[in-house]
DNA sequence: CGCATTTGACCAGCGC
DNA sequence: GCGCTGGTCAAATGCG
């Protein structure tokens, strides 16, 4: 069939799924070039946000009226939340900046508003609907402490690879939305497009019921199912592919490890004790936990138990 | 049994 | 107005 038909979810899946010890993967490609040495960048608009420090910097003040201006509409101030994955990919032409984040607000307040009536943003104009769109590249993925179910999967126009749909399984009621696919430039690139706002605060650790996770990669069917596009299931060569590796259920890992607690931990602990003006770069996508994960990460690379954890999850899905 | 995932069908937005 | 495309629904399926 298609290419799309045979591509099996591992590599979307692995894309939201949470793991919170990757943010320093988060990149971005969008033009091919190299990242190495720009940690991550964030799109909007076309306009790569680089999030080197000297960047963060720099916009500073920038992020800081965005800050204020988002207030107002945050329910709770969720550092992880789309919201704070500042890219606006609607089609509309652009406005005057201070225009558009004005109508982005509107738009968010009013997605919040309506949390209540699902079937109401069901059919959301396109063309206007507010749109976080963020480049991550497979350890990257990872990302949030919400929980993601996925409902549906669509192969998409000029793009060999599929594109997936989450919505946020934290709570019902829940508009916000994920999609994961892909880039078709950079296949270690995915696009993660969030949509709408939680209508509820982020929970201080994952899910535990969208915790049971399923390592479907390892079960007979998915490793038969291996799409084309992805023949790392059958193709011994591709276990080195970091990405595969990653191939794990976006829900919540039910084998959350020490190590996550300790996130969480860090993350309660900033969440209670620092919040504006510290962490203006949250606001994009640094949150707390991303700070957090780089004060810890150089332990926790070396920490046995999170090489247990992760190679363990690894080991899982491709026991090369 | 409860949950998540898969997948075909349906519907609405959008461009022509 | 029409066709294409993207986004969502919901039944079927599978797993723990």
């Amino acid at each position: 069939m298609s290419d799309f038909a045979g591509m099996s979810d591992w590599d979307l899946q692995a894309v939201v799924r949470g793991c919170t010890n990757d943010f320093s993967n988060i990149t971005t490609s969008m033009d091919n070039s190299p990242t190495c040495f720009s940690p991550f960048t964030i799109q909007e608009d076309g306009f790569l946000f680089s999030a080197s420090p000297d960047y963060m910097f720099e916009t500073t003040t920038v992020l800081d009226e965005l800050e204020q201006l988002y207030k107002p509409f945050y329910p709770v101030m969720n550092p992880l939340s789309p919201q704070n994955v500042l890219s606006d990919h609607s089609r509309e032409e652009r406005e005057p900046e201070n225009v558009v984040q004005d109508k982005q607000l509107l738009a968010s307040s009013t997605l919040v508003a309506s949390a209540n009536t699902a079937q109401a943003a069901k059919y959301k104009r396109r063309k206007n609907q507010q749109k976080k769109v963020l480049h991550v590249t497979a350890e990257g993925l990872s990302s949030d402490m919400w929980a993601w179910r996925k409902y549906g999967q669509k192969p998409i126009k000029g793009s060999p690879y599929p594109r997936s749909y989450y919505r946020c399984s934290s709570s019902k009621g829940c508009l916000a939305r994920k999609q994961v696919e892909r880039s078709h430039s950079d296949p270690d690139t995915f696009i993660i497009t969030y949509t709408a706002e939680h209508s509820h605060s982020q929970p201080t650790r994952r899910n535990s019921l969208a915790g049971t996770t399923r390592h479907k990669f390892s079960t007979p069917k998915n490793l038969t199912t291996a799409s084309p596009d992805m023949p790392a299931a059958k193709d011994s060569s591709n276990c080195s592919d970091p990405i595969s590796t990653a191939a794990l259920s976006p829900t919540t890992p039910s084998s959350a490890t020490s190590n996550e607690d300790e996130f969480v931990q860090e993350a309660i602990k900033k969440e209670s004790g620092e919040e504006d003006g510290e962490y203006m770069v949250k606001d994009m996508i640094l949150s707390d936990d991303f700070f957090a994960g780089l004060d810890e990460f150089d332990g926790l690379t070396t920490d046995p138990a999170f090489d247990h954890a992760f190679l363990d999850q690894f080991s899982v899905t491709f026991p090369c």
